[in-house]
DNA sequence: CCTGCTCATTGATCGGGATCAAAGACCTTT
DNA sequence: AAAGGTCTTTGATCCCGATCAATGAGCAGG
């Protein structure tokens, strides 16, 4: 809880907003494996305090195995809407990856609350358009691009976000399996697996277990997933 | 422009905060074919009074065609981020399908307004977390689905935006190129082609110069598309 | 430590969609 | 109305990734 208190945009109030959306969310400890289905009536937002999880579809009788949407992280905000009953496809649920702490906030009685404090509120926008924006440049490199661009790219990904690594060489752990990985790129396990391994080959990762991956040349990897670097140290701003 | 306000929330305030916001706004006429390229240093906000656009990437000197993100049509709300110098993807270009009129607000400005009145700043939010969830929806079905099945469901969307018909039988007329629906959906304009050809072998789809489509039968598109219709009728709520 | 099991890797084959190539249909210009 | 060009359709072939099948590696419990 104090994590997520951290997390909202600094000079918020003189921290009684911070107070007020404290109180209406409810902590929760996920151990590996739980879900948190999308409840029936209303929308929610969560932040992971702690942890690593996957929003998933639900497993359909058709389909082997339920698909992958997004992988999301310690300080992470999602948001999760109440499943509808004309669309099928809106039963997202979140499954920890690993042991997790979320705080769970009731949509509705959050933007009230957000309402009355416009920065909290735009914090919410900005962080759903930056959201909105990722959704969707990936799915156009999904659109078309190998299965081996695919694999640098998630790898890449996963070395920003885990590891907090955009260069150079760096080592993590992945805390999915193949399967999901599979699963969030349209590919097959099998498919994953031969691509880890041409990458192996290929000198620009090394793998040790089932988790551990080490990349020797993240912008290699970048280049080799087609995110054409105009610029390096372009950190910048925004 | 007096469309605009029309599409806001109703009971927003008492019209202030609306002539507040179209004094922000500038109106722009674009002919089928011209963009508006986002601008370097601040968001936008776009509004389609009137007309059809496809939300594209910069074709770069690799790619033989810009992607295209998604369609927009009368009544859209889009966002265009400003372009980061650190992602290259981020060159997301409006291109009018056909004549448009557009309303066009710096991001900023608008919402520094919306804050003054949540109603519309949530109305904003809750767009944008629609467009989240459908972009990611969208996402997970190119993963994995054939090419019948995406030209499929990408005629039940049109006769739902275009014609507003979700079932039944319909008939309209599709504002993009064989080109621009083959890169929304990740596949060839000869596999748009072929694919068009077997609906209409099939019975499904009549199609009568480049751009007229008749659709006989739009709940068989969405169940061969995959579109799980639990139940038929539930336009219910929200 | 060995057993049992799940997950990951590797191999062989098949098929859907991309690619290359050509002909035909539709709209614009003269 | 004819000409020209673009967009679309159709055909033939190839290749990447899915699928089927089996072996091998990591982890929990006895």
């Amino acid at each position: 809880m104090e994590a997520f208190r951290d997390a909202l945009p600094p000079g918020t109030g003189d921290g009684l907003t911070a107070d007020r959306l404290c109180s209406i969310g409810f902590c929760l400890h996920f151990a590996k494996g739980e879900e948190l289905a999308p409840d029936a009536r209303e929308d929610r937002l969560v932040y992971i305090a702690h942890g690593s999880a996957k929003l998933a579809a639900q497993p359909l009788a058709d389909a082997p195995s339920g698909q992958v949407l997004a992988f999301h992280f310690t300080g992470d905000m999602i948001s999760q809407l109440r499943q509808s009953a004309s669309d099928a496809w809106g039963d997202f649920r979140l499954v920890a990856l690993s042991d997790c702490d979320l705080v769970v906030f009731p949509a509705e009685r959050f933007l009230d609350i957000a309402q009355s404090d416009p920065a909290v509120l735009r914090s919410v926008l900005a962080r759903s358009l930056q959201a909105l924006h990722g959704s969707r440049t990936r799915m156009m490199q999904m659109g078309h691009k190998s299965a081996q661009q695919r694999i640098a790219d998630f790898l890449v990904s996963m070395a920003e976000r885990l590891a907090n690594c955009t260069s150079g060489a760096c080592a993590f752990a992945l805390p999915m399996s193949r399967r999901d990985i599979g699963d969030s790129l349209g590919l097959t396990i099998e498919t994953v697996s031969r691509q880890l391994t041409e990458l192996r080959e290929a000198g620009l990762v090394e793998t040790e277990g089932r988790s551990k991956v080490c990349l020797s040349d993240v912008d290699a990897l970048a280049r080799l997933a087609g995110r054409q670097h105009s610029q390096a140290g372009a950190t910048s701003k925004n």
